[in-house]
Order: structure tokens, then C-alpha cells, then sequence
RNA sequence: GGGAGAUUUCCCGAGUGGCCAAAGGGAGCAGACUGUAAAUCUGUUGUCGUCCGACUUCCGUGGUUCGAAUCCACGAUCUCCCA
């Protein structure tokens, strides 16, 4: 019996309102098996990848086709372009809409994707508040958050760190120094919301989950899962990656502000630092690019696609610690 | 045939008599994370033991020395130069 024929009869003994999670490090053939479980169960497909949501971004984060999106309805993907901003807080606020639709229209949901993250903080039915911009917890901590900014922007990890210490003590225990962007991350929600980082992540699983997860992992041998990697991003070349990531870097550029382009601060975008982009990006021929200095030495392919691999294999493998660390999961090893 | 230079732990590469299991980088391996996550960060990489430690290494063999990756001799392989 084949492993999705398997897990789907593991569905159909479940009572109550379940949903499947297929997830796995890229390339270990997630989408396949999600698809083939839709089939089987009437089901359809909901992303919980952080890159495919973005429009756009379809080679380089190797979506789904149009054809298989034409077969089995895929949920989050497509919903942001790649200048806006996203969160996992409105991941988690659209999926759960969706995922409630689904269900209400008698189907079954199947989670497909590879952003730890964000599943997890589906199976916990984790809630977060909204985090409106520019809202402090009181008047005092705006001025901190602007001291905060500044430290941030000038690099200084050793005064960013000893604020945390000052507010959120035990944060600042757990998080590294060097860790710059979790400090002033960290810094950020408690002046926004007053509370430490504990009592955030108690309260944020304070919902029970309204839905049965069935969690399956891929992990592939991996031997084989570096050797697909490497094939997929030859693959990505072939089908035009430079193009797609010029036109994406274009749209940006033309949805930000002058300011942000000039001081290369569109760089900080989460869409253009994904794998495939960031490595490509500085070889574009735009003015502002040129101030990385990289463009003097010839644009080597091959050398930047085999970062690519590289960058993508890494990844890999911090996606399957994370997976392994997920209570109730089914590892399962495929061919791929 | 003659001359010059090279050979270092997975790779690149530092090291020229003790402070060397050997800088640094790459790659690998392991881990953290739960409010930007395809991000960000940490640890580790000769063997054995839990740290202190013990043991085996720097092309090979032999030698000098209290002590050698480092000096000497011969050999092997590679690069360059003259024939």
C-alpha cells in the first residue's frame, strides 16, 4: 500500500474534526504526497510555506502548477506581493478561515509545507494579538523603542542586549548576544505589549486546538534529499530563476519608496532575502546595487547557483531539526 | 639529463625548533528558535574519556636535538625553469 493510501485510512478512523499535516525539508516530495492524499480523501491543500505566499515568486519557490492547482484548490499561496509585509501572526489568521471553510463545506484539509513555524503554530492554535504599528504599551516605552532603533541601526549588540537584560531579563538569558535581530525583536513586543516573553508565549497557547492533527514528516535519506536539491535548483536555472528574480526585484524597487531603494534598505524585505533571490540579486543591473561592490567581478552562474545549493541544503537541514522536535509527529522515509 | 619550489588534519590555507591537535576560511555535523522564520543565531569537526586529561598525527624512511610540522639525508609525488 502506498503511503498516502496509508495515511489516509489512518484519516478515515479519526472521530471528530481532523486535518492532515504533511510536512518534510524541501524537495522531499511534500507536495506529491499532499496532492495524492487530496484525491484520495477529497481534500484540498493548504500552504504553510512562508515564500509561496508571495506573488510573483513562483520558479524560485518551486509552486505548485497551474495544471495541479487546477486539480486539487490550493489555499495560501499567492496572497501577498513581495514588497508587502507578512507575518505569522496573519498567516494563522487567514489559514484558520479557510481552514474552517473547508471543513464547513464537508472537505478535508491537508497543511503542505515546510515552515516549522508557522505549523506549529497551528497545531498549538496559537493566538497572538494584533500588533498594530507604532502602539506602545505606555508612553514611556515609545522613547525606549526609539533608543532601541538606534542601537539596532548602528549595530551595537552589546547595549541592544543589556536592554533586554533591563526589561525581559530572562529573555535576555536565553537569547545570544549576537542574536541582534531576536533582541531587538524581543525588545520590540515588550514595549509594544508590555509583557515578557514568557508570559506572550503562555498566553499565546492559551486556546485549545479545535482540530485533530494528523502530523506526517518527510525525511528522506540524506544523501538523496542533497542530490534532489541540487537537481531541483538546476531545474529552477532552466526554467529562467534570473528573469523571475529581476522582475521581482523590479516590482519592489517600483513599490517602495525612493528612500527605502537609495539606502538599500529594500534588501530587508523577506521576500527578496529567500533562497534563490538573495543570492542573485546583487548581480542585477540596477544603479543602487552597484554599492555592494560585487558586480565588479564577473557574474559566475555557476558559482552563484552552487550557493544556491548550498544556501538551500542548510536550510534543509535546520527544517528537519525543527521537525524532529515536534510532539505527535510521524516521520516517514521515502524514495522520494 | 640539469636547476628551483612544493607536499599540513574533509578541502583551501597559516605555521619555520618548545606556548601545536596545529591560526583562519570553506564544507560537513549537531543544536536554538514558537510574534518578520527560505530569516537569525549557537556549538562542534584526529582518536579515546565527562571537563582537567590521555593517546596518535603534519608525503615516507632514517637522523640531529632535552624537544621537530618546523633542521639534515635519502626516497616518492607534483609544479615551474634550462636542455
Amino acid at each position: 500500500m502506498s503511503i498516502a493510501a496509508e495515511i489516509a485510512d489512518e484519516y478515515r478512523r479519526q472521530s471528530g474534526p481532523s486535518a492532515i499535516i504533511i510536512c518534510g525539508p524541501t524537495a522531499s516530495g511534500k507536495s506529491h504526497l499532499a496532492m495524492e492524499l487530496c484525491g484520495l480523501l477529497g481534500g484540498e491543500l493548504v500552504s504553510c510555506d512562508s515564500m509561496q505566499i508571495y506573488r510573483m515568486m513562483d520558479i524560485g519557490t518551486a509552486k505548485p502548477s497551474l495544471e495541479d492547482r487546477k486539480k486539487i484548490p490550493h489555499h495560501m499561496i499567492d496572497i501577498v506581493d513581495p514588497w508587502e509585509n507578512y507575518s505569522v501572526f496573519k498567516y494563522k489568521e487567514s489559514a484558520e478561515i479557510i481552514t474552517g471553510d473547508i471543513i464547513s463545506r464537508g472537505k478535508v484539509p491537508v497543511f503542505c509545507g515546510g515552515t516549522g513555524l508557522y505549523i506549529n503554530t497551528l497545531i498549538d492554535n496559537r493566538t497572538y494579538t494584533d500588533e498594530p504599528e507604532d502602539t506602545y504599551f505606555c508612553e514611556e516605552y515609545r522613547a525606549e523603542k526609539e533608543k532601541c532603533d538606534q542601537l539596532f541601526e548602528s549595530g551595537d549588540k552589546v547595549l541592544l542586549h543589556g536592554l533586554l537584560a533591563k526589561y525581559d531579563p530572562e529573555a535576555a538569558a536565553e537569547i545570544h548576544m549576537n542574536n541582534i535581530k531576536r533582541v531587538y525583536r524581543q525588545l520590540v513586543l515588550f514595549f509594544v505589549t508590555g509583557k515578557p516573553r514568557q508570559q506572550r508565549n503562555e498566553e499565546s497557547l492559551l486556546h485549545t486546538p479545535k482540530l485533530r492533527y494528523l502530523t506526517y514528516c518527510l525525511l528522506p535519506e540524506r544523501d538523496l534529499l542533497y542530490k534532489k536539491i541540487n537537481e531541483r535548483v538546476d531545474d529552477m536555472r532552466e526554467k529562467g530563476l534570473d528573469d523571475e528574480v529581476r522582475m521581482v526585484y523590479a516590482a519592489c524597487r517600483n513599490n517602495v519608496s525612493d528612500e527605502s531603494v537609495k539606502s538599500l534598505d529594500i534588501l530587508k524585505l523577506t521576500a527578496l532575502n529567500a533562497i534563490g533571490y538573495k543570492e542573485i540579486i546583487p548581480y542585477l543591473d540596477f544603479p543602487e546595487l552597484r554599492e555592494l561592490g560585487i558586480p565588479e567581478e564577473r557574474w559566475c552562474r555557476d558559482a552563484v547557483y552552487d550557493r544556491i545549493k548550498k544556501d538551500t541544503r542548510r536550510y534543509a537541514k535546520r527544517q528537519i531539526t525543527w521537525f524532529k522536535k515536534t510532539p505527535g509527529t510521524v516521520f516517514l522515509s521515502p524514495d522520494i
